[in-house]
Parts: structure tokens; sequence; C-alpha cells
DNA sequence: GGCATATAGTTAGTTATGCAACTAACCAAA
DNA sequence: TTTGGTTAGTTGCATAACTAACTATATGCC
């Protein structure tokens, strides 16, 4: 028996992600204000790489939940824009390993600034008890799913 | 003074919506399994149409959170697949009207259904109270960057 | 060693998104 | 009524996503 149940389409803009495209969208349009000239989703990359440098395409992909084809573009992008190098793994030369660049590891600072700042805006007015429920939701949302 | 400071990357997930792609993923998934041949994207414009058949497709924007051109190429396709049709409107011609074929009022409850579903899978866990508070906080999200 | 299978990554094709620039129609003020 | 600004929609370009099919390397079993 499911424990929850919905009035028709009362839960749309839960299931079709509003919140979430507009945090991206404010973070996209601060990035820009800041003369920051890279996409969110290359900022995702870039994030998981900031804690890890050297993962291959194959855990940016899990870290990232993003498919393997959308892994190597983002990367290729990245490659153009010199933030990021492959490297052939020696232990397995079926793997790339992606390393970040000195330009890239300049951006760390005041992109995660501007990323907290957007947070910020978008959470204006929510107690730190609702964000930590709604935090734990998407959590249990995205492991019942992935 | 900002009511919220956060941990460096501590909400990465909530910024880069992998709840809600998780649940877009799942709800085409079940799409695809049950036959039914439209994006989620598609699903979403179908869905305030029949909550309202013959909106413009400014209108249409608004209701999505998409722009313009989104919503153009979105009708362009559904009018592809024959499921919808643009109208000029007689007051204003500079607007389209869009208006529902016979094959996408029969997709309503059978999509209804497959969104629900895919909501239960998604939440399974999770109290109602939390899924309220959650919503709640996505609402409020939304209102303060749109 | 050799073959089957699995894994890492790439490529191709379709759909979708965002931005900027554009056309067409409407409207209001001179 | 003409001029200038606004609104509705489209088109072009770049990036990104998913699926499916592909190449190359690795691995395990005989």
């Amino acid at each position: 028996m499911p424990n929850n149940q919905f009035k028709r389409g009362e839960l749309y803009s839960f299931m079709t992600g509003k919140a979430s495209t507009a945090i991206a969208r404010r973070l996209q349009k601060n990035f820009k204000q800041a003369g920051i000239d890279i996409t969110v989703e290359q900022w995702s990359v870039l994030y998981h790489l900031w804690k890890q440098d050297g993962m291959s395409q194959q855990e940016l992909c899990n870290a990232t939940f993003r498919d393997k084809p959308s892994i190597t573009r983002l990367v290729d992008n990245l490659e153009k824009q010199k933030l990021v190098k492959r490297v052939a793994s020696k232990d397995d030369r079926r793997m790339n390993l992606i390393y970040l660049t000195d330009d890239a590891l300049k951006l760390e600072i005041q992109t995660m600034e501007l990323a907290n700042t957007t947070l910020n805006e978008a959470l204006e007015g929510v107690s730190s008890e609702k964000i930590s429920i709604c935090k734990e939701v998407l959590q249990i949302v995205y492991d019942n799913l992935k």
C-alpha cells in the first residue's frame, strides 16, 4: 500500500523541478554577472574535482548523476576552455583521469561563494529546520529512484 | 544578514537538482514502459492544457516556467505528434491559442496515474508531514527566485 | 594462448534549454 | 496617421540530456 496519495497533479511542481531549475538559472546568472564563463553543468563537474582531483569519467558520472555521453561532452568543453586535462590512466588504459588546470583551481573559492549566495537568495525566509527536512526528503527521493 | 549559512558545498545536491532529475527520469521510463511516446517536457505542457485548454504560448511559458523559444519548440513537436493544434486568436492575431486534440485528451488519465505511481515510488518511506514541508520549501525557493 | 564477457569511453541522432536577434501585430501619444 | 514602444511568437546558435550503437581495453575461464 503506498503511504501517500496525491490529489490530481497536486505535486506537479515537485515533479517538474521548478525550484531546482530556478536555482540553476540564478546560479548561472550570478556566474555571468561575476564574469565567470562556465555553465552550471560544467561547475558541477569542477565541484567534484575540487573535492578529489584525478577522477575518472565514470566516477564523474556517478558523482554528478549523469550518463557517460554527457560527461564526455562536458569534459570536451571543459578541456576546450582549458579547465581540465584528460590523462590516460597507466593502470587501465581504458580510463581517462581528469585533472584540473591552474585556471580551474583559481575558480573554486569564487564560485563556491557565488553558490552560497545563490542558496541564500533561494532559501531566504526558510528556517533551518525546514531546510534540513527538505534536504532529507530530497535525499530519500534520490535514493529511492537512483 | 542572511538567515542561513552553509558549509562548503553542503547543499550541492539541492542546487543541482538530483532529486528532480531522478523523478523526471523515472517518469519518462514509466511512460515508455506503458508505451506512451511523449517526453516529460511535453507532458508538462499537456498537463496545463488539460487543466485549461486553449492557453496561449505565453501563458504556457508562465505556467511551465520555460522561456518562449522552449515553448515554441515543444508546441512544434506536440503538433508534429498531432497532440495539439495552434489556432491564431481572433482577438489578437499575434497570439496562438493551443488546443488539445482527441489523442491528447485520451492521454490524461493514464499519464496522471503514471505520475502518481512515480511520485509514490519517489516518496516511499517519507511521512506526509515531511512531504508537506518539503513542498512548502520548494515553493518558497521558486517564489524567491522567479 | 584464445575466446567470451564486461567495462571505459566515444559517436550519432533526437529533444530540450538559454540567449540574442528577429518579424509581426498591437497600442498609445503626438 | 504616423511614429515609437511593447508584446507574441519564431529562428539561429551553443550547450546539454538520453538512447543506442560503436571501439578499445581488460578480465576471467577454458
